[in-house]
DNA sequence: GGTGAGTTGTTAAACCTTTTTAAAATTGAC
DNA sequence: GTCAATTTTAAAAAGGTTTAACAACTCACC
C-alpha cells in the first residue's frame, strides 16, 4: 500500500493537453512525468519506476499500441490507460487487445480521467482504500491478515512486520499467477534497485519460514521474472 | 485463478438488451444470472455468490447505483461495471463515486463489454492470465502440472525451472503433433535466434532425461522443423 | 554411396540470478 | 538517549540459463 504519491507517466503529444493533463494529475498529488512522443516514453520507462502509464494512441516515433506492447513485454501488471482521438472508437478492442486496463476517447473530462486511474489503482493494491476493506485470506491452513499485519495457524498467532506483510499481501493478490520482481519492487520499496532486489530475497527467505508449517505452499522463483505464491485454492 | 465459469450477475430491465448480454456473455464462456430490476438483482446477489455485476443505471424498484451502493457494503472486492443510457455521460462520476470499476455508455459493442470485463477480471486474478493457465496433463505415466511447474511419477514430485516448465507445456500442447523450433523459440524467448536455438536444444536434453523413466514417451526431432512429443494418448 | 553445409545432441563451463546467513545500520517505543 | 525490533547490506553458496565446443546426424547434391 503506497503513503507516497503515485507515480504517473503521461505520454502525450499535444502540448497542450499534456501540460494541462500533467498539472491536473500532479495538483490531484500524482507525480507526473511528461513524454512527449512514444519513444521518449519508452525510454523514461526503462529509466525511471513508475506506477501507472498514460498513453495517447497517436504519437509521433512510436504510437501508444507500440509503446504499451513494449512495455507488456516487460511487464504484465503496470496500468496502462489509453486516450484516444475523437472518433476512433474503433481502435478500443486493439487497446485492449495489447494489454490496457482502460481505454477513453477523446473528448473527455479529465474528473473522469481521475476516477478511472483511481478505479484501476483501486484494483493493483496501489491506493489506499476507503473504509474498511476485506484484508483477511486463507493461505493453505493460515489466515492472513493483512490489516492486523497477522499470520495464524489454528489460532496460533504470529506477527508480521511491515515488509513481510506487504510481501505477502501482494504474494497472496497474485496467488498460483506471477508476482514480477520490479513489481513489488516498486511497490513496496519505491525503486527497483538493486539492494531493494536483495532485500525483498530475505524477505522471501522469511516468508518461506514462516509458511512452511504447510508443505502445500510454497513461494517458487521464476528466474529473472519474480516469484509465485504456490496454494491450494480455498 | 478459476476454473469454472466466471459467474456474472446481470441487472438490466431492458429485455431485448437483458437477453442479448446474457446469451453473448453465455456464448463466450461465463455463467450468466439475469435479473430484470435492481431489487430482483440485489436479492439474487445476496443468495447466490457471484464474481462479476454488471449493472444498468435506470431500472425500476432500485436504480444501479443504488444497488452498487448496497453491494459496496458487504464487498468491496467484487467487480462492478455499469451501463447506462445514451447521453447519460454525466452520471459517470456519480457511477465511479458508488464504487465502480468501469463505466460504459450506450450503444457499446458487445465485443467492448467483453474486452472490459476481462481487463478487470485480470486485475482481480479470477481469469488466468496469459501464460498461466490452469493446467493438469497426464504426458504417458508423468504427471505434469504447468501452473506449479512440477512433473509427478507415482506421487514422486520433482520441480521444474521456468524454462524446462515453457517447453514441455507448449510440447504437451502439440503432444503428437509438431511443435515449430521458431514458435517455441518466440514463445518462451522472444526471439529466435541462433543461441536462444541452441539454448531450447539443451533444455530439449534435459526434458528427455526427466522423460525417461516412461520409455514410450519421446521428444522427436523433425529436421530443420521442430520437435514432437511422442506420447500414448491418455 | 560420398561429401559437405547446416542442424541437432550432449556436456561442461561461464555467467548471471537467487538463496541464505550474518552483521551492520536504522527505526521506533519507551 | 537506550534498547529491541526491523530493515538493509554484504558475501558466500546454490541454482538456472546461456554459451561454447565438439560429436553426431540429416539432407541435398553429386
Amino acid at each position: 500500500m503506497k503513503t507516497s504519491p503515485i507515480r504517473v507517466l503521461l505520454c502525450e503529444d499535444d502540448p497542450n493537453l499534456g501540460k494541462l493533463l500533467s498539472d491536473y494529475l500532479n495538483a490531484k498529488g500524482f507525480s507526473t512525468t511528461w513524454a512527449q512522443d512514444g519513444a521518449e516514453g519508452l525510454k523514461l520507462y526503462h529509466r525511471e519506476t513508475f506506477d501507472f502509464i498514460i498513453l495517447d494512441v497517436m504519437m509521433p516515433r512510436k504510437d501508444g499500441f507500440e509503446v504499451a506492447t513494449e512495455i507488456r513485454k516487460e511487464s504484465k501488471q503496470i496500468p496502462i490507460l489509453f486516450l484516444s482521438a475523437r472518433g476512433m472508437k474503433e481502435d478500443t478492442l486493439e487497446g485492449f487487445k495489447v494489454g490496457a486496463d482502460d481505454y477513453m476517447t477523446k473528448p473527455f473530462s479529465m474528473e473522469e480521467l481521475l476516477v478511472r486511474i483511481k478505479a484501476i489503482l483501486r484494483r493493483t493494491a496501489s491506493l489506499p482504500q476507503e473504509g474498511e476493506e476485506v484484508t483477511k485470506f486463507n493461505i493453505g491452513k493460515f489466515e492472513f491478515d493483512y490489516n492486523i499485519q497477522q499470520l495464524s495457524l489454528d489460532g496460533n498467532e504470529h506477527r508480521l512486520t511491515t515488509k513481510e506483510n506487504e510481501l505477502l499481501f501482494l504474494l497472496v493478490k497474485h496467488k498460483n499467477g506471477l508476482l514480477e520482481r520490479n513489481h513489488a519492487l516498486s511497490a513496496i520499496w519505491g525503486d527497483a534497485n538493486y539492494f531493494n532486489g536483495r532485500s525483498m530475497d530475505v524477505y522471501v527467505a522469511k516468508l518461506r519460514k514462516h509458511l512452511k508449517e504447510d508443505n502445500r505452499l510454497e513461494i517458487l522463483n521464476v528466474h529473472g521474472k519474480g516469484f509465485k505464491l504456490i496454494a491450494p485454492e480455498a
